[in-house]
DNA sequence: ACATTAAAAAGCA
DNA sequence: TGCTTTTTAATGT
């Protein structure tokens, strides 16, 4: 669908730059459009900064027994692997398009030239990534809440927040999700079952109704 | 309180 | 239709 656009106007790494600028890098970058399902990033793909243009990517570790740890859902404007190409070897880190999504590219070479020739965007990257190592810090501390039930309910009251909207569609499986929520499939179907009765939320299938924020906060 | 196991039900290509 | 995901139920830690 998304075809004839700058990718560079959806990337908030890189649209504050003049607009002449904006053209010459978006030269070097290289778009390509994945269908739901298929893997964006796994360890034996050489090193590339990989900038979401539309759609959503699943980030996650495949831990050695095979158990996939989901780091986070990757949305329009994020971008994944800028430490790969600062020489840190991926071991383990899987991109994975949750839906059909655009993919911009930016080769290693290609990047350390632009960081050296625009200054700017050397701001920008540290900004963002300390935005991000705040966020896994946040889903970190998410993680040691006791019960199931709380990291439910804040999981989707983020979502609520960041879709800004009281209705919104879960944009993972239940089973990833469940991953996710440090729990299994079972508990979590229970879980939500939970909070419909207690009227805190509405659901049909994967569409979820916030009835009672405040209800929720107090978990 | 939650996991595990098993099995049924629902969803999807 | 045949496979995968989700739900339900019984039992274990």
């Amino acid at each position: 669908m998304p075809h004839d656009h700058l990718c560079i106007t959806l990337v908030p790494l890189l649209n504050h730059l003049p607009h002449e600028d904006q053209l010459k890098i978006n030269q070097l970058l290289h778009h390509q459009v994945f269908a739901k399902g298929e893997h964006v990033i796994n360890p034996l793909l050489d090193p590339r900064l990989a900038i979401v243009a539309h759609g959503s990517l699943k980030i996650y570790q495949l831990s050695p027994a095979g158990q996939e740890q989901l780091l986070r859902v990757a949305e329009a404007g994020d971008y994944e692997g800028e430490n790969f190409l600062f020489g840190v070897e991926n071991e383990t880190l899987y991109g994975e398009a949750l839906e059909e999504t655009e993919v911009c590219f930016l080769k290693r070479d290609d990047f350390q030239k632009l960081l050296l020739s625009y200054p700017e965007i050397s701001l920008k990257l540290l900004t963002f990534n300390a935005e991000k190592a705040s966020s896994t810090e946040k889903q970190a501390s998410f993680l040691l809440m006791e019960r199931v039930e709380e990291r439910l309910a804040t999981y989707l009251l983020n979502l609520s927040k960041t879709k800004d909207s009281a209705t919104f569609t879960l944009p993972l499986k239940m089973k990833e999700l469940a991953t996710f929520l440090g729990t299994t499939p079972e508990t979590l179907s229970r879980k939500f079952k939970l909070l419909e009765k207690e009227k805190l939320i509405s659901r049909d299938k994967k569409t979820v109704t916030l009835l009672d924020q405040d209800g929720l906060e107090d978990m």
